[in-house]
DNA sequence: GTCTATATTTTGATAGAC
DNA sequence: GTCTATCAAAATATAGAC
């Protein structure tokens, strides 16, 4: 199993760099010395290969940001700034999710259970802000948290469409307007 | 010329229902009762087409709902509205917003453009609210229209995977949480 | 577990007749 | 302008040897 996360590390490395569209299976698969047939011993199909580069992602992530309802809201910000230094994996992200829209691609449920969980967890990160004194607590917390990730999903396409649109500038100036005042 | 914007029409159809990753050309060809071939003769590229239909419902859109600086926000809510009655073109527009990223792909300028375009539009609609005395004049309209875009874009992302979210309600309420108290 | 080699298969692009 | 026919190409998936 040492190999498999070999594989994914060094995926997470190749398309952080050079993105989705152009990485097949072939050039993972050069990137860790394996054939493409050797590679693919390890995976069922290519689809299943960049589900996981991306499940492997929020792996990585969480550990480093400690996305859960501990940490504030602080984090959100820090794994939204640290996404504009990985263009490739922004991209195999947008990508991804938006092909997965079709309830029969094979990621759908992953993306599915994904929302769930950030919700889930970006919601409670509002509770606590409430319960701090820092958000109204008036403001619909479920609401609010889909709007959170929606504005940060979006903000990526604007980003990759134009890289001098500052995602996590964007994100904070919403928690200002929403928290200003209050 | 006319038959140009048949195929146009016919495939904006097929696609709101079909979706994108489902509709290949010869099937919007068989839409329209040409031959592949016979369709291709009016586009120069698969990639040239997709982009026609999507700038072709801008055109319908803007036309329907009146998306100028004129029109005031509401057209925008109407627009969200109307989209989901169109989940393919959604995710057409989602989907290939996501794979323009690569500059190197046709429709890279067509969507920097239009999203430089909407966001003028946007802002436009802003500084309406800002002088009808609806809007907090401190407020940035600049990055508060980017994150209207965003918002509505990730909106999209998060209704196609789950189509009980309700997009122009999400909108809408972000719309309140910016002018309430004002 | 890894490779070579090949099957598959889909679909976009093009040539040329009518 | 439209068709038939064919090409091209890419990549994924798989079979089977080592």
């Amino acid at each position: 199993m040492a190999k498999r996360e070999e594989i994914l590390t060094t995926a997470l490395d190749v398309i952080a760099r050079n993105g989705y569209r152009r990485t097949s299976v072939k050039e993972l698969a050069d990137a860790v010395e394996l054939s493409q047939a050797g590679l693919l011993h390890y995976f069922s199909s290519k689809e299943e290969l960049f589900q996981e580069v991306l499940r492997k992602r929020d792996e990585v992530d969480t550990a480093t940001y400690g996305l859960d309802v501990e940490r504030s809201i602080d984090s959100f910000f820090e794994v939204i700034r640290h996404n504009s230094e990985v263009p490739g994996l922004v991209q195999l992200y947008a990508q991804l999710s938006t092909e997965a829209a079709d309830a029969a691609h094979p990621a759908h449920e992953f993306f599915v259970r994904r929302y769930d969980t950030f919700r889930a967890t970006f919601g409670g990160m509002l509770r606590e802000e409430q319960a701090a004194g820092r958000l109204d607590p008036e403001i619909d917390v479920e609401r609010t948290a889909n709007l959170f990730l929606a504005a940060a999903d979006g903000l990526q396409t604007q980003w990759m469409l134009d890289p001098t649109i500052d995602m996590a500038e964007h994100i904070s100036y919403l928690w200002q307007l929403i928290t200003r005042q209050d």
